[in-house]
DNA sequence: AATTTGACCATAA
DNA sequence: GTTATGGCCAAAT
């Protein structure tokens, strides 16, 4: 089981309405401080690992992330994360204060 | 086999 | 608010 593995196995455990960031799910993936890490996996997943929610991941800032692979769909998703009950700011931000992820809670 | 690359975070100036 | 820097891993070329 590589590094990878564990981080796609966390992220499939974000609960529906909550977001997670890079450095939690590195964390609780057994990486800690490894945020990049997560950022790395999450790149090459869907080819083999489509049913990850990968939006539910955000940076530190509560955004969410771009890349040219996604071509755009950000936004989309993020229509997504809102019928989740996910409010976003004025700033297409979430309040991590709020919505992020507590793994002790499920 | 070696090099490149790719969704980050915290700190400092 | 911005820009720069250091730290880490696996897959793709």
């Amino acid at each position: 089981m590589s590094s990878y593995d564990a981080i796609y196995a966390v992220v499939r455990r974000i609960p529906k309405g909550r977001v997670a960031t890079y450095g939690q799910v590195a964390e609780l993936a057994g990486l800690p401080g490894q945020a990049r890490l997560v950022g790395y996996a999450l790149y090459r997943v869907d080819m083999q690992h489509p049913d990850i929610p990968w939006q539910r991941v955000v940076n530190a800032k509560g955004k969410i992330s771009h890349s040219v692979f996604r071509h755009g769909t950000d936004y989309a998703q993020r229509s997504l994360l809102e019928a989740e009950g996910i409010h976003f700011t004025a700033s297409a931000r979430i309040d991590l204060s709020v919505y992020r992820w507590n793994p002790a809670e499920t």
